[in-house]
DNA sequence: TCTATTTGTGTATAGCGTACACAGATAAGT
DNA sequence: ACTTATCTGTGTACGCTATACACAAATAGA
């Protein structure tokens, strides 16, 4: 139901090029619903053509071959043309399954974050469940570097970025939060776990390419590192000259207790502490009624 | 010094459009001899022309025009015939100041950075500072959408990036932590800011292109209202329909004590978990020799 | 069987980043 | 002052992108 709206030539709403006023881009209403068709096209299955040939392929074989391209190439490599060329097919045979780019990268979006692994063994305490989760969503971000590189932002929220949302819930379900806290705490812990990533998916989309870790090390240091002997930088400058003089092998600094500390461990260093403050809030909630 | 480097025609390095073999893309050495490149250019200042005549504007000006383009209309709008329009230039011109639209952009995110507010009054305690500094980069990051929209990435660190982190390094000069906790602690906050603004930045971007708060609240409200009743989503349906059946006027959702949390609440809420946190480890640690 | 409908194709277009050659302007060396 | 090497901004051109549009073949309901 609701399938054909009756409109015959939606005629596609970007921007319509606008070739007398170039100020006024702000096409009024246009972007809300703009976004509220981006949404309906990731969540709403087409209701089976009727009449037609059948279609070669399937929607999922395109987000598929658009994957996959993304995966070896990154997202640059991603365009109408190359997912076509890999399905054998028109470019513009594509626009019968998406109706423009964006879709598709909605679609293939989704498609790519897929579920997070379901944990089969006994349920451990909430913190470990949380903690699994957010290596687990690292993890997921890091296989896929091109996911960070997306130019389109606030893309529509498909039904796998819900199943990761739904597992985090999953992890604190008996931790004894309100509703409202229990949404502000997957936020804390969605955000601190996507902005700490930037790191390690870079390095994760260098390797991909073929540069080694020490090559991008040693690019990411020398920025680092114009820090030292610069006035204007007396802090960082004392702290990058007060070891070793750059990045060290595993990280950029090595950690108290001798061990340089790894780029993952550094990842769990800020984890833990966020994790510590999450229990003292639990622990200094009142005890409502501890039911089963 | 080193600012000739002999070379005439360095024959920019952008992919050479391998006609024959479209598989090896990664040119060996060639992408870690570019990240050299863009932090170079980021941060050396050519040594005057000599011989020719004046160029009409400098390169700060033409990173003020593409900045002022992209705080307008978006990143999208940020073309190089955009910024020479703006100077009155022809396109090509732009290439006698910056060698691509790569170093452009990597100029320009910089400059947008600009430099952390000073502090001026007496110094409060760590975590006011921190939290001072939070606010403040994420004020920035809202202020200025488009650097979320960014499709480069692993760009180049600039002298204003560093700026931001030597301001930070300020706030917990006085905690007495290791050099190299400093720098944990700086990438945990840094990662949180960064990774929690998303949502305010995605409206601050709505917002800026004609979209009311109520528009924006109802298009990322009704994705998240599709889990509502759909049987992979029990948790995330079950906290939606607790109270309110979607996004409210303020937030996602109100929090515990009644008032609803507003957005910037929620941000605050985080935060204040990994302060907490990290509050705990810095009374944890052994006291050392309390100096001055 | 007829016919409405949909698929994949072919072709065309506007806009993008940018390579290249050139004319005028400028300062260094004479 | 004159020459000349060098740098500036311009004009033109190219390949690539997303995508609009018209069409032929294929299919299913009448």
């Amino acid at each position: 139901m609701a399938a054909r709206t009756g409109q015959k030539n939606p005629k596609t709403s970007t921007a319509p090029t606008v070739p007398n006023s170039n100020e006024s881009n702000a096409s009024s209403e246009t972007n809300a619903e703009d976004l509220r068709k981006r949404s309906r096209l990731l969540w709403e299955t087409q209701p089976r053509p009727g009449r037609g040939p059948r279609p070669m392929v399937s929607r999922e074989d395109v987000v598929q071959a658009a994957i996959s391209i993304a995966d070896r190439d990154g997202l640059a490599a991603l365009t109408m043309q190359a997912v076509a060329q890999r399905l054998g097919f028109t470019t513009m045979a594509l626009y019968r399954y998406f109706p423009n780019k964006e879709a598709l990268i909605d679609a293939s979006v989704d498609a790519a974050l897929g579920t997070p692994p379901q944990r089969s063994g006994p349920r451990e305490g909430w913190r470990k469940e949380v903690t699994y989760w957010a290596h687990a969503k690292r993890t997921m971000l890091c296989a896929r570097p091109w996911l960070a590189e997306l130019p389109f932002v606030a893309a529509p929220h498909g039904p796998n970025w819900l199943s990761w949302h739904e597992a985090f819930l999953q992890t604190i379900a008996e931790a004894g939060l309100s509703p409202e806290d229990k949404m502000d705490v997957l936020s804390a812990v969605h955000g601190y776990v996507g902005g700490s990533s930037d790191t390690a998916i870079s390095l994760a989309r260098a390797v991909s390419r073929g540069i080694t870790f020490e090559q991008w090390a040693q690019a990411v240091g020398s920025d680092l590192c114009r820090a030292i002997d610069d006035p204007r930088y007396p802090l960082l400058s004392a702290i990058l000259t007060s070891k070793s003089g750059g990045i060290s092998e595993q990280s950029p600094l090595p950690a108290r207790g001798g061990r340089p500390r790894t780029m993952d461990e550094s990842f769990d260093f800020g984890l833990d502490r966020l994790l510590d403050g999450i229990e003292r809030y639990i622990d200094s909630l009142p005890p409502a009624n501890p039911a089963p």
